[in-house]
DNA sequence: TTTTGAGTTGTTCGA
DNA sequence: GTCGAACAACTCAAA
């Protein structure tokens, strides 16, 4: 009787699962074991919906292999200490587990791969970051020609992704630990965990709300997103059966704009690969700008208005409610996602790597690539760079991806009842509006924190001088 | 090696 | 209200 360990970390799902397939086709009987990790539980990068989600995914995860017959194993410690343990306990061959590229994930396996035989096998992107690569053998840091590279690799179609197995055979009598509750019942806001909650929701945005994605992906006050990335960060869907499944919509959309939108959405799965290949090849973006000369900026970093942010209280309405979102759901639509971003770095000055712990500490599909890439791409420190120039205006991004206000009203109630003329910016009320909306501005809601124009301008000033810096700098060493 | 074309998501200003 | 230009060069990717 052999013995394979299925090491699950970001791979929550049963179907189109490389490691679990070749532990499986390795041995008789598999282990699935998820190790609680105290470096990850404990790193401060932490979100309470996070956690919930994959607690809640874990449960999920139990309950279906306990269908095929195996279960769930879950311990904590140091995954390569718990791992050679487990590893002696079942008298198992080979640890199978998803490659991932965060460099925490990079050390971890390291580690893990010294003290057992860990093997790593794709499946966290359709094509790996070693895949993906310019003629020269370097990665691409721009993401046109990347996306051109991805797609002129070979895709799988619908009937080469793997099925979910039949029946999974687990050693009797080893013993684990329960999955943890989160503390007072965590609200998923809306996300229900587990493999066939995804695969659900991916029919559906697929057979229907992809077709529209083009243009309702922008707009705040309506539901034109897939909602997918918490799945996607957990692997409860597989990036392989999205993008099949974006291809086919491409395939079957009948007109232009349906055309579009499967493209439009197709390039969200690429641009998440695009990302998972920076962190992969340059892990140093995690602490640093990927552009040297955005490394010398001077932030204000104001506490004060940092804490306005957080808490939705700038005095910008789409600003607000997006944060509030935030807290209270776990998750932000993307277009207020890259709002808030511009906001923080361009209009309030203050470090890009404050926004994203925050986004981390808050987020239910916070993920290390992706979050990074927005916000130094929102900052124009990154890659594939906004440039620097590019602020966003609070105002008319609200008045155009809001038009009614509807998405403001719903997060920002104090402003219920400002007319939608104003509800984008509402200290322009007369004294005698505010007192007829019932929202007096620096009492009920608050007035802006900064002035934009004058913020936007100080900003220009910043990086203008950022730049400047580094171009004296650079020819001084020359010399 | 050199050259050339191109680059997610915007705003402001002036005509 | 609408339109085009300016914003700022710079670097990447590929021929």
């Amino acid at each position: 009787m052999s013995t394979a360990i299925w090491w699950i970390r970001r791979d929550l799902r049963l179907a189109d699962n490389q490691a679990l397939a070749a532990a499986l086709s390795s041995a008789d009987e598999v282990v699935p074991v998820f190790v609680l990790d105290p470096a990850l539980l404990g790193s401060g990068y932490v979100a309470d919906k996070r956690l919930g989600f994959l607690f809640a995914g874990l449960r999920v995860l139990d309950a279906d292999l306990r269908r095929l017959g195996g279960r769930l194993l879950v311990r904590r410690g140091n995954p390569a200490a718990v791992l050679a343990a487990l590893r002696h306990e079942v008298d198992a061959g080979p640890i199978y587990a998803e490659a991932d590229v965060s460099p925490y994930a990079q050390r971890r396996d390291a580690a893990v791969a010294r003290v057992a035989p860990l093997s790593l096998v794709e499946g966290l992107t359709v094509h790996s970051p070693d895949a993906v690569l310019r003629e020269s053998g370097d990665p691409y840091v721009v993401y046109t020609p990347y996306s051109r590279a991805w797609r002129a690799l070979p895709m799988p179609d619908r009937a080469e992704l793997l099925s979910a197995p039949g029946a999974i055979s687990v050693p009797q009598g080893i013993s684990g630990e329960a999955i943890p509750e989160m503390p007072s019942q965590t609200d998923l806001g809306g996300f229900p965990a587990g493999e066939a909650e995804a695969q659900q929701r991916l029919a559906r945005f697929a057979g229907s709300g992809v077709y529209a994605y083009r243009e309702d992906r922008e707009r705040m006050d309506l539901d034109g997103t897939s909602r997918l990335s918490p799945y996607l960060r957990l692997g409860m869907v597989s990036a392989r059966q999205a993008a099949v499944a974006a291809l086919e919509a491409l395939g079957a959309a009948e007109t232009h704009a349906g055309r579009a939108g499967a493209q439009t959405w197709l390039d969200e799965r690429i641009w998440r690969e695009f990302y998972i290949s920076i962190l992969y090849h340059f892990p140093e973006v995690r602490h640093q700008s990927f552009r040297e000369a955005y490394r010398e900026l001077h932030w204000e970093n104001d506490p004060a208005l940092f804490c306005a942010w957080q808490e939705g209280k700038t005095g910008y309405p789409i600003v607000d409610a997006a944060m509030r979102q935030l807290s209270v759901t776990g998750w932000m639509h993307n277009r207020a996602r890259m709002i808030v971003a511009s906001f923080l770095t361009k209009d309030l000055l203050i470090d890009w790597r404050w926004g994203e712990r925050h986004f981390m500490q808050h987020l239910i599909d916070g993920d290390p690539a992706a979050n990074n890439g927005g916000w130094q791409w929102s900052a124009g420190t990154g890659t594939d760079a906004a440039p620097y120039f590019r602020i966003f205006n609070p105002v008319l991004q609200g008045e155009k991806y809001d038009p009614d206000g509807v998405y403001v009203r719903r997060w920002v109630p104090e402003l219920s009842g400002v007319a939608t003329r104003l509800i984008h910016k509402p200290w322009i009320m007369t004294p005698e509006a505010q007192r007829q909306a019932g929202c007096v501005i620096g009492s009920d809601y608050p007035a802006p924190i900064v002035d934009h124009t004058i913020a936007r301008n100080r900003t220009l000033a910043a990086y203008k001088r950022a730049k400047g810096r580094r171009a004296t700098d650079s020819d001084f060493r020359d010399r």
